[in-house]
Formats: C-alpha cells, structure tokens, sequence
DNA sequence: TCATCTAATGATAGCGCTGTCATCGTAGCC
DNA sequence: GGCTACGATGACAGCGCTATCATTAGATGA
C-alpha cells in the first residue's frame, strides 16, 4: 500500500544521481554542504526510507546484531537485552533474537539462521557453545561476544563473571554467618549450574562442610514451586541442614515458603541464599540473601564492544570480569 | 570467512537452471521428483542456504514476523513470545522484536523500523496505539494482530480478553468470599491498567463497596518493593482495607510480605488477589489467588492467524477472546 | 497422423542499493 | 602557465534471488 520511495527518485527531486544520495545518507561530510541540503529536503519531502534488504545484499552486510538466549522469560537473560536495547537502540542496528530453550542444537540451527544475515555482530549467552557452534561462531566475519559468563578460550570477546567463584563467595558467607550444615538446591543443572554448585561445594569442602545428601537437584527447569520441593525433599532427608545456597532466585523464593510452611524460622532455623538478586528478593520478608549480578551491564558492554569494534574503535580488553557480589540480607542473619 | 553459496552454484551442481533450484526449494512439488532429488543433493552438499536480503529484494517482502511490545522483562509479555515461538520456530519466519518501553512515540519509531522491512505480519501489544500508529498498521499491507487485550475496532485482528471483565470477575470473587472493605493496587497507570482499575471499580460500585481511598496507585512501575509500599501506605490511611485486588502479581507478592511485616494475617485479615496468575503465585504460602490469562496461547493464536492468513488459509474470526478466570487460592480464604 | 493442450524447465530482466573506478573542476605549486 | 593533487560527483556493474513470460517435450484426442 505505502509505495516505496526509492533513492532513484530522491535524486531526480533533489537534482543528483543516486550514488550521491546513498553517500549523503552514509557518509554526510563527503558531499558538499549545499547538495547535501537539497538530498536532505528531498528525503523529507519523499518520506524515503532506505530499503534494508536492499542494503545488505549489495553491501553483503545485515545492520542487524544477533542475540541468542536460552530463554525468554528467564529475567537473568531479559535484563540482558535491555542493557543491550539501552546501548543500540539510537544507532543503526537492529537486534534480532533467538532462543535455544537451553538446547545445543537449537542454538546452533539459530546460529545458522542468523549467520546467513552475516549480522554485523553476535552475543551468544554463556561459554558452553558445541564444538560445532564454536566452530561457526569462530568462522563468522563478525564481532562475537559471549556474556553471562567468562572462562579460558573466548571464541572472540566475553563479558560475564565467575559463577564457580560467585557460588563460592555466598557458600563463604553463609559459613561466616555462623550456618555449619550448608546445603544446596538446584534445578536445570546445565553447565552453567554445574558450575556454581562446583564453587558452592569446594567452598564447602575447604570448611569441611560439605555433605553431598545435602545437595538436592533436578533436572526440571527451575520455578518457586520447585524450589519449595526441593527444600520439603531436602529438610525430609536431612533435617540438621540449616542454611541453604539456591542455585538461583525462584528457588530461593519457594524455599522461603516452604520454610514457612514447615514452620522454620528464616533465618535461625534456616538461612537461606539465592542467586542474580532479582528484585523481589529485597522486598521478601524476610528480605533474601542473593548474590548481586549485574546483567544490565553486561549488555550494555557487550553492545558498546560490539560498537566499538564495527566503527573502528579500540574495544577495550577482550574478557571484562564485571563479578557479582554477595548481597546479604536478614535471610542468612544467621543461626539461633 | 565461510564462503557464500549461490543459487547459481547449485543449479550448476545439479545440472539445471537456477530458477529451477528456486521453484525447488519454494514449491517442491512443482519440479519433478527426480530433478528435485539432485538439487536436494546438491543443496546438502555444497552446504547452500538462501540469503534472506536477496529474497526479500526480490520479492518485496520479508519473511519477518515483527513483535511490539512494551518490556522485555515482564514475564506477561514473554510468555506471549513464546508462544508465538512455540508456533513460529519450524516455520521460514524470523521472529523480530522491539521494545517499546511503554511508550507511544517509540512504539511509532520502531512500526517505521519495521514496515520499511516490508514485514510478513505484525504483531502488536494492546489497542492503545497513538493515532498515527494505527494509520501505519491500518496501510501496512502485512496481516496485524493485536494481542493481549480484546476491544472495539480491531486493526485487523485481534487476541485477548477483556481487562475490565477480568478484574471486574476478580473483585466479584473478593466480594463473594465475604470481603466488604475492598481496596485496589495500582502501578504504572497505563490504559491497560486503567481498564482493570476500572472494573474493579464498577463491580465494587455495583455492590456498594467502593471507596476511592482505598485506592492507592503510583506511577512507578511495577514491582515487588512497589506492592509492599503501596499496601502499607494504603493500610496507614485505610486500616479497615480487608481485601486487595493487585493490579497483577508482582504487587500482590510485594503485599503479601508487607501484610507479615505489618502482622496482618493472610487471608482473615487481609485478602489479596493478584492478577496475571504467574508460576509464583501458587507456590506462595499462603498460595495467592490470581486471575489466569492465557498468554502463552495468546501468542500461539496470533501465530497461527498470521500463518493461516499467509498461506491463504482461512483465520477464522478475527477477534479471538481467550477469556482469564479467577483462579482462588488461600489467600482470598475470606474474612476470619 | 497432426493439432492441441499441459507439465516441466529455462531465459531475461529486474528488485534498490553500494563498491569501484572514472571524470570533472579547481586550488595549489613550481 | 602548465602541472599535479584532491575533493566532489557520476557511470557502471552487480549483490542473490524471483516474477514473468517463453520454450520444450510429451500426452491426448479426432
């Protein structure tokens, strides 16, 4: 229905051929000043849009910034994106998603997707890419980074913290805090998980408090619900433990319940401790102990690397370590 | 670095013209099954997959699906993505997003980002699009589908419910359960939430239990912290509110843990009910009544329309209420 | 047997833009 | 004054695909 205005008619309005046009679009200070006006008022006049298809097929260049999450309704991975919106929604990129609902081979079959485009850039959520995806994502003419999380041997750039360390440090505070029977909960126990309960069990190991019939998993994706299972489970099991590291925030949150539902006071009879420090957390009662990431920022750098790598500039170091840190609340107040 | 495959190249490979690779790959059963076979072969051995720029340029039209909707973070609009995911995801379309952050002009911009794409359909977050919004949708020569919330006049077509008759079933069911203080909790006073209050309003009217200071509403946007803030500012003007209808979950969590700190028990002193009937709500203790909406399904349907439409099927009616129904819970048990 | 029709395939010409090189005019210099 | 150098603009071709029409071969029927 809108008829498409194309440059070719922009150029006979304003008087010049297209490629002056195309150049007083990208490149402004390449044409005189007095034409440049004109194409100006033409464009206006028009309403010209430039076509984006168009564009990459000549230039073999999408002006689009691939981004594959494993979920879309996970807030760990939301607030990423909008750091990333923050970052690229003034420029001429688009974000375009994908979501691997945590799969291998989805993330690669969208990889191939997106590679096709040849994006100007990539962001992949976390460092547990297969070899195969590695393999593209190496082979991609394009900025990479990997966020969430940092690791040996970025395919390209990384922006993320330790999760084996951050697991660490709260297993640490919850042991400073006075608990001596920390146990562990964790559901969807991908790599990513695997990795904080390394941190929360060597922890826990170097304080000879480590029990593995105090570790509670499943492979179910995680939810409050579930985290209000996995307690019931745990405490059935092991009634002495008296403190609690969850593998994520939704966890916690059901684990705060079911203790009420037993009748456990948090925190003396029960710490409790989360992870991503979602916002709820400090509003709980009792407030919950989380361990601060910061997502927003890592999609803010992740973009601004992007950016700074497709416009010619230094991006910086090639790993940026944003870390996490243990924000504690009265839920690890401590035992009685 | 991965060299590009063309059509051209595998028509060579094949032994025929690459039109006829085209119509292969478009309408396999256009060319005969054993031309189709060797280009098959062709098309796995060379590694081909068509480049989504020349396409789109040659035919005009993208195979993209655009999304609008106003956060990424909120999990009422994620599910909905993945929804449309769950029906969109072995299909040609790319799914493309923009957030609008709740704001009409940037809602305008990113309509323009994506109608210069040309875009296979659309999809688009609540009726309450500025006028000159509704004018690109009404001219986009693509199928529209407006979700979330059912009205009068769609674009073209529409998926939802009605949030007045939502809120007004939930305050029916406070009422019923014995309620007789009512009050409401509000953030982010958009149309949409305006239409809840509003149901709110008239139910509580038609049953002589309105009051306009036991409404206590904020700007903010929404969240946990905000819910537990609003209770408490409401209670210290309003100490006979025995009920509250939560303009969706996140408030309703946020007033539960405020009604433990303040001492109030849940549900004989305090009856709350939320709105949205997020995963947390039944894990809650006491588990919190919520009204259910079919978000997930919301985005299956309006897949599904936009695909019946393109295929040149029929998509059925083109306004599609899915209904919400309260579903109670503990925490609107009634008044002791 | 020959005209007529249909199914399968091909030739051609763009889609709207930009990379590359050519052209033109003018300023600057010896 | 004639030369180079350079900034501004343009001509041309082509990115990879598909719409359109043309062509071919085989099937059908009188």
């Amino acid at each position: 229905m809108a008829k498409r205005v194309t440059l070719a008619e922009v150029a006979a309005q304003a008087g010049v051929s297209p490629i002056t046009v195309s150049r007083a679009l990208r490149r402004p200070d390449t044409v005189q000043p007095d034409t440049r006006a004109r194409i100006d008022a033409a464009v206006s006049a028009l309403g010209y849009v430039p076509d984006p298809a168009a564009r990459a097929l000549a230039t073999g260049r999408a002006d689009v910034i691939g981004v594959l999450i494993p979920s879309a309704t996970n807030a760990v991975f939301t607030d990423v994106l909008s750091g990333l919106y923050e970052e690229l929604s003034e420029t001429r990129f688009d974000v375009q998603y994908g979501i691997t609902r945590y799969e291998p081979a989805t993330e690669e079959k969208l990889l191939g997707v997106f590679l096709r485009q040849r994006p100007a850039g990539l962001i992949v959520a976390g460092i547990d890419q297969t070899p195969a995806a590695r393999r593209l994502l190496e082979r991609a003419d394009c900025p990479v980074v990997q966020v969430m999380e940092i690791g040996p041997d970025p395919v390209d750039m990384m922006v993320g913290f330790s999760h084996h360390d951050a697991a660490a440090a709260a297993t640490r505070h919850l042991i400073a805090q006075g608990y001596r029977c920390p146990g562990f909960l964790g559901a969807r126990m991908d790599p990513r998980t695997q990795r904080r309960f390394a941190g929360f069990r060597a922890e826990a190991e170097a304080a000879s408090r480590f029990e593995p019939e105090r570790c509670e998993t499943t492979e179910t994706p995680s939810s409050v619900g579930v985290g209000a299972a996995l307690l019931r489970a745990l405490l059935a099991r092991r009634p002495e433990t008296d403190a609690v590291f969850c593998n994520n925030d939704d966890l916690a949150m059901g684990a705060l319940f079911e203790a009420m539902r037993l009748g456990r006071t948090v925190p003396d009879q029960l710490g409790i401790c989360g992870f991503n420090d979602l916002e709820m957390m400090h509003a709980a009662e009792p407030a919950l102990t989380s361990v601060r990431t910061n997502r927003f920022e890592m999609g803010v750098e992740a973009a601004r690397m992007i950016r700074a790598r497709l416009e010619g500039r230094d991006p910086g170091p090639a790993l940026v370590d944003l870390g996490a840190r243990v924000q504690a609340r009265r839920s690890t107040g401590g035992p009685c």
